[in-house]
DNA sequence: AATGAATGAGGGTTCATTCAT
DNA sequence: TATGAATGAACCCTCATTCAT
């Protein structure tokens, strides 16, 4: 069917256009993630994409462009998940505890996620600055804090001066932070955070702090 | 004054030389503040130490070595801060207070604290792990909130179960992540999280999440 | 000629790479020659090959692998040379005066073989031990002259008891060593061996020591 | 006894002194034998000296007049040997081998004197050039041999046309070169000249090959 | 849509050497 | 006699990027 000339189909070549593009993207996480932004080789990038360095700028620019790219795909990331959360808010409480697993989960299952952050944040934020997407993309997990935190109230358990924002940056910093800071921790502290029974254990001192924190 | 010996002081000699270490010593906690590991580079340091890049590989043998003992002053720094912290025993709750302001000023007044833990970390430890000296040195401040915590106890105010590294990590995690995150929190939740009232404010969610974790 | 296709051929771009690569090379056997591995500048060779430092990093790789490849490149011409050789073995005494004059001749037309031999050796073998292909080379000169010696022998003429390979280092050390050493050589015997006179001569005198090694 | 005052004995320094020197120019034939001119450091042969750098421009002014006095101090040692040996003229044949392998166990004995020539000569002689001691050092081997080709001659043993310089020639050729590119060598052709046997075969075949030369 | 070739500005580091006491 | 401190030129190499098909 169609007429094939000598050039395959343009859908073909689109399709492996798309193909190259995110290939270069999953490989970008990789290795910034690894590196963080300025450790994080273009070589490297080509290499792990199985294409060449100038793709990396025929489809994304520059360096900075693709990070930025990173920045806005594991923030769109973690907006979906975060999205997709589902809880009773019959039962805050359970709701709560859901959060802040879901929350530790997360970091778990996305170390990238953490690393590229800090390396963002190493470079001042320089990049999400750039970024339209990601100005415009506020965390649904503030609001639904929120909505938990009103149940809560309305049902007499939590307290109702909790503002919710400060209850996400408890809920995020407790779990970022172990995670991020483990290597200067481990020399510090001599354990390994990562152990499963610190990692489990670390879960329930969060919740055990995150309750405290609300609950009347 | 006093009778110079036909051998000139070597003492004179060894005082320059002790000041232009520490020049440059001083110049990349600055630099590697700014920039981290990898983009802080030597020249730059040298500069601001206003001496040479030779110098460095003179007292220090190379950029590596000279990030680890970066890191090695400002732990120790860290140390001797948390060492001179004053407070009653007695009064339990306000010497947690204290130590959960303490952290909080602490941050706030070292920010190239945050920012090189954070290149640290987003190298994976990989230099702290080479230092002896930051591997021997445990902070005290683990111990200090083993003796609140015991104290509060003691005197019926606080629970009995709770381990003194947890408390530390929530303290220190509230803290630390708000500062270190808080560029790209600031594209995420649009707001200026330096402002005055905010800092305060974070102040009084953090001592307020800490009390009631340990409060009976 | 012939009928272009739409897509410029990669050939004509492959053209100029092997320029630039042969260039490079050609460059990297003067400097070495001259200076050295060690003394032999990145800098000079680029600039004699007219392109930049980079390229030769493009691709060599190192400065190593470049040295490699020149030593590879000077193996393989006096191989090629070595093979390209003609006489009758009819005539062994001939054949084995041939051989002679052409090793000679060899190390007076390619200077740069002495140098680079001498600076490898300095270092050991260090290079060549790393290439592959120069270890597989054994040189054609072994086998030329075992079968002048079995000539000779056949005939009458010459001894039976020579090996090749000492006849081939007795050969090469004669040569080689009258030019690898003519600078020292000068000083202590305060005399220009480069003289032609001198040259002439001493050409005799390695004609008349082999053959007397091997002649009944 | 002898006043001593403030200062130690000046005896005392001098010797110290000539200590200090004495071990900088052993280590300087040691690091520059290994390294050669260019790759030998200054740093090197301060620490094997166990003195320091600065020591070492105190003595000997600069890294190219320490050059100069090790080739010196190389060449006296080997004329000193020279000039040490002892034979029976009433035996020239055996003389001859006594030279031969006098030569050889030389080489043998003192690898650093064929890597320092190698290097002396990768720059040229320049080093040599410049030292007046060596270029008034002519080597006694060629009057040593001068005369035992005049006893042989007369005893009718060996030829009357060897020029004692071309005899010399040969002799060192031999051996040096078998020792100065063993490595090439042994990557041309495969085999380890250093082996016991390999060794003593080949100072038969250099026997061999200087005996053929002068012996009617 | 894709790519081989080229670029030039530094990057960390090393070197022999001199200053100043 | 001896030495700690300082120097600056250069060296090899790497990087993100653009040219030219």
């Amino acid at each position: 069917m169609a007429t094939a000339k000598k050039k395959t189909e343009p859908r073909a070549l689109q399709a492996r256009a798309v193909e190259t593009r995110d290939a270069i993207l999953k490989a970008a996480i990789r290795i910034f993630a690894k590196h963080g932004f300025s450790g994080g080789r273009i070589e490297q990038i080509s290499k792990l994409a199985k294409t060449h360095d100038r793709m990396i700028y025929y489809y994304f620019g520059s360096k900075e462009k693709l990070f930025i790219e990173v920045l806005e795909t594991i923030y769109q990331r973690l907006n979906d998940a975060e999205a997709a959360l589902e809880f009773d808010l019959d039962d805050p409480v359970e709701a709560l505890r859901i959060v802040v697993r879901f929350n530790w989960q997360y970091y778990l299952d996305h170390p990238e996620f953490i690393t590229l952050l800090n390396s963002e944040n190493l470079h001042q934020g320089k990049h999400v600055k750039k970024s339209a997407q990601v100005s415009e993309l506020s965390s649904p997990a503030v609001n639904l804090l929120a909505k938990i935190i009103k149940a809560g109230h309305q049902q007499g358990l939590f307290r109702k001066d909790i503002r919710a924002r400060d209850l996400y940056l408890t809920i995020a910093a407790l779990g970022y932070f172990y995670l991020s800071n483990r290597h200067t921790l481990s020399a510090f502290l001599n354990t390994d955070l990562l152990a499963k029974k610190a990692v489990s254990s670390w879960l329930d001192s969060m919740v055990d702090t995150v309750l405290r924190k609300v609950l009347l």
